[in-house]
DNA sequence: AAATTTGCTGCAAACGTTTGCGAAATTGTT
DNA sequence: AACAATTTCGCAAACGTTTGCAGCAAATTT
């Protein structure tokens, strides 16, 4: 048994096809009459109208790309959620491919991309790439193109953000109100903008504010490090520690838990995140959120008005906030 | 400026779009000299064959479909993350659709499947989806349906799921070997199969093995009421906490924390899980392992099976395994 | 009764590919 | 030099839609 077209409800009705087109889609030139009966074999049928030919025929493929380095990964996550389901919303559909970190199956997705002739893309840059420009080619078939979170150094772009400096100064800023001593900030993969611009916010904010307090920094690349790097630094008793994301919060935690360290009174805990991890714990870790959610709706937001016609490049930034738990 | 297409780069030669065609795929009838030429010219014009009309012509849409409640799950993205990439390897594009447990949506993303003339379709059920019919008509046009984890109760269909009864036997067992006294098991929502399976083989297993063991089993459909639940029945004192799921383990160790137990002297825990959850905790804890990962290599080849033309329905299982962490 | 309007429907081209078949150009064989 | 074989290429149809245009019958107006 092979798919319902057009074709087939026309031969059957003894109608033609242009008939059974119009009728489907209630056009005014068809008679009601006729649409009912139309309707009515087309669902006992099954009939479903191929994408395929339609975007073919019209050149609106009603789809959006979507690359991401990983779809594991809690605020990659919401951000796809909500993209996910603003499309929907919006008759659109979304192909959702993850890079792995990998610049080769980046390229690969775009490709797949392009193949599918999207109508848009979002797309977060794995650290590696270092070459944005076959991204920016889509731009030169009017394909809009909206960087996300990790997004390229280059202005010719749509890019939407979290604040990544104004985060990192507002945990700074909850820190110095508590009137902490001697804060251990651990931070990520330095080659990554987002890392060097909260390192540098953190700092300065800290020194400027509290030339008390005792600034301790370290680094580390995957939540294992992060446990390590604490338990090392535990030794010369911070009595903060701020995290740069959920990945080093997670290592964070462990090594606290393994010391049986009581949070807050052993040690304050402050961290850059989503919401989901500090949520885990209790008593819950305050942080800084930068919301996955709020920034695929900035982004689609984004989206939309590219499609609508403008052309004005902007560099698009959601607001932070802080979120009290019991961990400072 | 729009797409390249065969047409186009035919004219600027002055060759038949049969032979672009034919040159771009390396076909034999072309010369090595026409196939330079044309395969140059398509690099510098950055030619991509649109995907809808090979589709259309081929009716080979390589496209899977995948339809989840959710995609922020530790386990479904596990699951989805695996499928993609071999869908990847294999040539085949994914689209992912999320239903958010609502069986409309669902059928909106059936339909959108359909229209796409998706190659063959993954689908995890909403908890409250009873009609599996339209489903089940996509065979009829020879789309491979592969349902997983949440699974119709009906044999009609192909399946791939975690050993359910297995493995809560498996954690069960594992609290007898440690000679425990006073289990607390708590369950999810007790409608879904995947519930009752794990409580009956749980319970089953304690009594049979043990009857020293006092059992005590409470349900929570959230990780905030497994909290609440727990709190409750910590009053009581059991020393072993069974969690069937990730959600309600969230909900036991935030408890557990705030009650400042400590894991396993004054408790121990233990819970099935696809393994990234426990890890987040010191000690670690104990799980049955239902990894989301291999369930997905089992759910792409079970597809590629029905691809490669078996007719033969199967419901496959994974094995679970002891996954030994320091809180039992 | 002729002319005009209105309501309904069909024709045919186009979207970008693939592919069976036939034809022309080139090469090789006697 | 005549013919066969081979290499290289083009024609045209088909996949399932959409849509501008034209056609035709019935209803309405002169």
């Amino acid at each position: 048994m092979i798919n319902t077209t057009l074709k087939k409800i026309s031969e059957i009705l003894g109608l033609s096809i242009s008939t059974i087109s119009r009728a489907l889609k209630d056009h005014p030139d068809i008679s009601d009459k006729t649409k009912q009966r139309v309707v009515e074999l087309a669902t006992t049928l099954d009939y479903e109208p191929n994408a395929n030919a339609i975007n073919l025929r019209t050149s609106n493929s009603k789809l959006f790309g979507l690359i991401v380095p990983s779809i594991s990964n809690s605020f990659y996550n919401s951000f796809i959620s909500s993209i996910e389901e603003e499309s929907r919303r919006n008759g659109y559909s979304l192909m959702i491919l993850q890079s792995g970190d990998d610049p080769l199956i980046e390229i690969t997705n775009l490709k797949l991309c392009r193949q599918n002739r999207i109508t848009g893309l979002f797309v977060c840059l794995s650290p590696e790439t270092t070459n944005i420009e076959p991204f920016l080619k889509l731009k030169e078939i009017d394909v809009p193109v909206i960087f996300f979170d990790k997004v390229p150094e280059t202005n010719n772009c749509n890019k939407v953000c979290v604040a990544d400096s104004l985060s990192a100064t507002m945990a700074a800023n909850a820190i110095c109100s508590k009137k902490k001593k001697k804060v251990l900030g651990i931070f990520g993969n330095t080659q990554l903008l987002i890392t060097k611009k909260r390192l540098e916010a953190f700092c300065k904010t800290i020194t400027e504010n509290n030339n008390k307090i005792k600034l301790i920094t370290d680094h580390a690349s995957s939540t294992a490090e992060a446990e390590v790097v604490t338990l090392n630094h535990l030794k010369v008793k911070p009595d903060t520690i701020f995290c740069m994301s959920d990945e080093i919060l997670l290592g964070v935690m462990k090594a606290i838990q393994k010391k049986g360290l009581k949070i807050p009174e052993d040690i304050a805990v402050i961290t850059i995140s989503n919401g989901d991890i500090p949520k885990l714990y209790f008593p819950e870790i305050t942080y800084v959120e930068t919301s996955g959610l709020k920034l695929g709706k900035l982004a689609f937001s984004s989206m939309m008005a590219c499609l609508g016609g403008s052309t004005f490049i902007q560099e698009l930034t959601i607001e932070s906030l802080l979120v009290e738990g019991g961990s400072l």
